[in-house]
DNA sequence: GTTACAAATAGACTTTGTCTAAATAATGGC
DNA sequence: GCCATTATTTAGACAAAGTCTATTTGTAAC
């Protein structure tokens, strides 16, 4: 697997990214994975929508949101729920955290070595664990 | 300060926890916070909507929303934010951490002796920590 | 009681996201 | 290629959660 998080993704690069994750490249999930992999950012639904349709209406909303959720539900992209009115999507794949300013509504990643989980719950044995987030959040003075 | 834990509180304990938090005492106030208050539990705004207004409708959906963002500003309950669709109001006042069912929606509390942070980021100065949310998204097999 | 302010209200409104039914690709078999 | 089948996209209606506004009601001080 070549390195994943490498920025800017050619339209080339996101192609076999979708395919490396099983999903079929669309001219609409390409349009929609070089929007999210143009660097490493965390952007809404409504954000990657207005970016795909910026020249003219190419992708419609339903399209957008369906292959946001396609997207997490195969990892390409990781849904950050930090603010209640609006999820995130994250396009840094590697294991991280996040910042929160709730001042401002700004969401910055934190590296997975800046936090250190010592002790988890110990869990039945039936429940598989998805993700284990960190959001820190903080406000400036 | 007495046992903020104790539950169910009393019409005069969820009085005496108003003031305590610097809020005055109203009607729909002291409803919402029996409601609350009534045992340790995750409730959105929605269903505290419905259970205040079970025998007959005594209180708006504004005035709801409003006392819950009260209430959460001023420290009586915590907005779980794990659900993209839906914002929880925690009652449970001790400092503790959440464990998600992706799969049903059902929310878990998981006391903070069951996770253990070692290493937080160092942060400039002129920021504050509010809060450290762990999220344990789960499903079970 | 009057004045001044805080709180509550109904209901319209906004925003985010979902659903549906129809149209348009894309795919595989022959 | 041509047909049948399935996957994907679409517009626009719809739903749900939450906010806003203008008005009314309650409360406190004097």
């Amino acid at each position: 697997m070549d390195d994943l998080n490498h920025f800017p993704k050619s339209r080339a690069g996101v192609v076999a990214m979708l395919r490396e994750f099983g999903i079929a490249p669309t001219l609409q999930r390409i349009k929609i994975g070089e929007v999210l992999f143009s660097c490493a950012q965390h952007l809404s639904a409504e954000q990657v929508l207005e970016k795909v349709n910026l020249k003219d209406n190419q992708v419609s909303k339903a399209t957008v949101y369906n292959t946001l959720g396609l997207f997490a539900k195969q990892g390409l992209v990781r849904e950050v729920i930090v603010d209640p009115s609006k999820v995130f999507y994250d396009s840094n794949l590697t294991k991280h955290h996040h910042l929160y300013y709730s001042d401002s509504g700004e969401l910055e990643d934190i590296s997975k070595d800046n936090i250190e989980i010592s002790k988890l719950p110990e869990l039945p044995s039936d429940i598989q664990i998805e993700d284990v987030d960190v959001i820190i959040r903080v406000h400036r003075n």
